[in-house]
DNA sequence: TCCTAACTTGGACCTAGTCCAAGTCAACAC
DNA sequence: GTGTTGACTTGGACTAGGTCCAAGTTAGGA
């Protein structure tokens, strides 16, 4: 993660401490936070952060390409550090948990051109469901 | 649909023309309305409905299974009458259509075990993204 | 060390959705 | 057809998640 601010300085990024913070909360793997989680976590780190300056680096950090902004359920959307390798969500219906996982093919490939309406398609997400082990039933 | 509101008087249902209004707005292929829309919609049939019931009425529909409830962009909900039918979504980036459609194999199949981590998976949903027609540059 | 454009802040504001007490009415019994 | 009643509907208050903005602060180049 350091590399991304270095990466985010090359951007011309002026490096301050709250971003410094949120870079930090971000790292780490199946990390998928919501902004209000990115946010406290922060204010651990760096008690005077605001909110705003969360949600303003989180949707500068999308924008780059450095994370990835995820919505499972509707709700608060959250926040994905693993935006390098191409994976997809497996997300627990019932405490909601989310892991990172590789499904084999391209799922773009199972679309066939009739399927397309004309669209030009650019990408594709799945979201898995199913139940976690500690939420599954005995 | 109107086999729909005859499923729902199976169940106990009352046939309120607050529920049929929504049953009819609900009527048709690729529909994809957030609740704003339907009750907009509903509204031209029975001026007086209420935004509440539009809720309560999609969210019983959305729990009897009569309906989907599909989160293509982490704003609003949109539902989706076609509920009887394996189907995918395909969303176009720059106007937020929505059109359904239907990939070739099981996408759950493509989730070896060794990626599982231990989850009971119970379905996937794919989300195609794209430019439609009318979005695509000339 | 100074300067300034970029960044941060708190609070007001917005959109989507939920909740609730009071009023209404569909459907059943007669 | 009439009466009864519990399911349904209503509007308005409330909540969560997120955006916007004017004023204040500061990173980093000169």
């Amino acid at each position: 993660m350091s590399d991304l601010l270095e990466r985010l300085r090359g951007r011309g990024w002026r490096l301050t401490s709250q971003r410094r913070a949120v870079a930090e909360v971000l790292e780490g793997d199946h990390v998928h936070l919501t902004a209000d989680e990115v946010h406290a976590r922060a204010v651990a780190r760096l008690p005077e952060i605001s909110r705003a300056t969360v949600y303003n680096t989180l949707g500068e950090l999308v924008s780059l390409g450095e994370i990835l902004e995820v919505s499972t359920d509707g709700r608060a959307k959250r926040y994905d550090p693993n935006a390098h390798q191409a994976h997809q969500h497996l997300v627990c219906s019932g405490c909601g948990t989310v892991r990172d996982v590789r499904p084999e093919g391209d799922p773009m490939a199972a679309l066939p051109s009739t399927e397309r309406f004309g669209f030009t398609v650019t990408g594709a997400e799945i979201t898995y469901r199913g139940l976690c082990p500690d939420c599954s039933p005995t």
